[in-house]
DNA sequence: GAGTGGATTTCGCAT
DNA sequence: ATGCGAAGTCCACTC
């Protein structure tokens, strides 16, 4: 692990050491003054500011504001090639109070002056995008090489809720027996499909979190499929947490079945019939 | 604009930074070797690696590894509260070889050895939600203040395609009058609404991105409403760039329209039309 | 490479 | 607070 740290560099310091650090693909952190150009799938532009920039080693570009979970701009990794430059740019200033407002050149008030600027930009194609960042100052520049192998495992995702569901059919109903995961059919994936208490098939939709009307209507083409396709009785049921407003209607007009479920309990219910990823996880962190 | 920066500091002198940083809700980063819980929405663990760790000042949390645009953990600002303490873990070790690898503690060539960890916690309420993170070693330290009251702007979003299409209505068809924009109606948000060079009326559904058959479908939901309303003819007119495979088979058999509008046309149209907003873009970056 | 659907989606806006 | 749709969505996965 290797820190390089810049404090308040000159603007010709911060440059060599982005070039050197983009050069050899390290982890880049830059907090500066800075405005920034966007062209790509959108166009934007954010005014100057006091912001963090942070390059990875794949080059993923990420500009955040001192709020907020999402960055303002960005650029995600990848095939990106980064451009860096020292240029001059001319600010109009107001020179009556000093506040850095642009006004009109013919207003006496104001004149030009120009300043140095880090300008480092970042391109890639498909699709074409191009990010400029204007630095005006930078405080604080660090060049950091990180060690991270270390595995990421997450819980009780909608993937865990069908697992849950095969451990423990009985959790969408008693009786029900799986037969199928992921089950492709032309329009779409089927989430779980098995046999019901009475014989009939049973095509199962899960949703994380609230089903809204496009789950039902989901189903419903699903439910169709499968009718054209086997000579037998079959149902559906939606299987999430909580409807949305009118989808309980909506499935009584479909014909289709409603169970409630919460992927907590379906984490439990992994819990108790632990995987080995599971057991990891316990032995970790109790 | 202020700047405190630790390299390599001990875990008591981290902890103490990381409380004050907090307290006086300023922009934290922390590069470190940490592992992290997650327990909320989902649950998930990530192993012992070196990351970047950023506490934005409304409490938004971002734990990033080298690469790829999202943070592996985050928990989104607004009422998070922080909880940071020092604390001793206990750690397995193959004492053969020094590599870190948990093994079984009855395997001879292992032995526990307890190491100090910098633990922060992050918590929310609604949802629910608990971010551990425990430092083992921290490498880089930096409280920041960041004053950034920039504007941001962004253009050519599905915003200002409907912006474009009032400005020069003849981006759908000659002889088209736009009524209204963003028609609620009990189905939904038309984009617009308005009547041919036939007098008929006219729902325009607007994409961004190449329109899928979801699309086509939501448009028909629509000209149907419209259909239930007024006594006349009424049109459905799918805009966007592209037709995902299948849908304009899809748009012919609901007897609705086409017409292929790219995003980037927009922007023109309203650069042509240059409002405040685009002058200063143009004024500021040619 | 394009197409599809999920996400600890986030965010913003309307109810 | 909740609901709903858009996003420069990102991302993993299939064709």
């Amino acid at each position: 692990m290797s820190v390089k740290v810049l404090i308040d560099p000159d603007l010709k310091k911060a440059k060599a050491a982005t070039k050197e650090c983009l050069k050899k693909r390290r982890f880049l952190l830059i907090v500066g003054k800075c405005w920034v150009d966007y062209r790509g799938r959108a166009s934007s532009k954010l005014d100057r500011g006091e912001r963090l920039v942070m390059i990875k080693e794949d080059g993923a570009l990420l500009i955040h504001r001192p709020t907020k979970y999402e960055p303002v701009n960005w650029m995600t990794g990848g095939e990106v090639s980064y451009q860096v430059k020292l240029l001059s740019h001319k600010r109009e200033k107001n020179i009556i109070d000093g506040l850095e407002i642009n006004l009109q050149p013919q207003d006496h008030l104001v004149q030009t002056h120009a300043v140095d600027v880090l300008k480092i930009q970042a391109r890639r194609r498909r699709p074409s995008e191009s990010i400029k960042i204007f630095f005006e100052g930078v405080y604080l520049l660090s060049s950091l090489s990180l060690i991270d192998v270390g595995d990421f495992f997450l819980y009780a995702s909608e993937e865990d809720m069908k697992r849950a569901i095969l451990i423990k059919p009985s959790l969408i109903e008693p009786g029900f027996k799986p037969i199928s995961f992921e089950k492709k059919i032309d329009v779409g994936f089927i989430d779980v499909y098995g046999i019901d208490k009475d014989g009939k098939f049973v095509v199962v939709e899960i949703k994380r979190k609230t089903a809204r009307r496009e789950a039902a209507l989901q189903l419903a083409r699903y439910v169709k499929a499968i009718r054209g396709i086997v000579n037998r009785e079959v149902r559906g049921v939606l299987v999430s947490p909580a409807l949305a407003k009118g989808v309980q209607r909506l499935l009584a007009t479909l014909g289709l079945d409603f169970r409630s479920l919460d992927p907590k309990k379906c984490a439990e219910v992994l819990t108790g019939h632990a995987t080995k990823k599971l057991e990891d996880f316990f032995k970790y962190h109790g």
